[in-house]
DNA sequence: TGCGTGACTAGCC
DNA sequence: AGGCTAGCCACGC
């Protein structure tokens, strides 16, 4: 139908997230009118991993803490990705998060 | 059909 | 300043 799930939405302002850059619940959840729904965007991520190219790990909450890494595989996965596209994480927390912060 | 849960955020005590 | 509760919406059992 002409209107995407909101899980759809979720995972099309994901993709849109540049190389080296991460954004937060909040922002994708206010981008696609869902603001107070911050939680449903870590949920679509959840339901991401399947096997959808979403980069959910650029995904990060408010604090730039990795607060989704535990449903990652591994342990460290999420923080290995950032650290490969440049982004530096200490304490599942991203450093310079005001730097890398990405805006949909 | 209804209650509980969850990768969040913001406000109140 | 720090910790906790409340609000939000969708999915699972």
């Amino acid at each position: 139908m002409a209107e995407k799930d909101f899980f759809q939405k979720v995972y099309e302002v994901v993709k849109q997230i540049p190389y080296g850059k991460i954004t937060t619940y909040g922002a994708i959840a206010k981008k696609i009118g869902a603001a107070r729904s911050a939680r449903m965007v870590g949920y679509a991520l959840n339901a991401s991993g399947l096997g959808l190219d979403v980069p959910a790990h650029r995904v990060v909450n408010r604090k730039g803490v990795l607060t989704g890494k535990h449903h990652f595989q591994g342990t460290n996965l999420m923080q290995q990705l950032l650290e490969n596209e440049g982004v530096k994480v200490k304490n599942n927390t991203v450093q310079n998060f005001d730097d890398y912060f990405w805006e949909p």
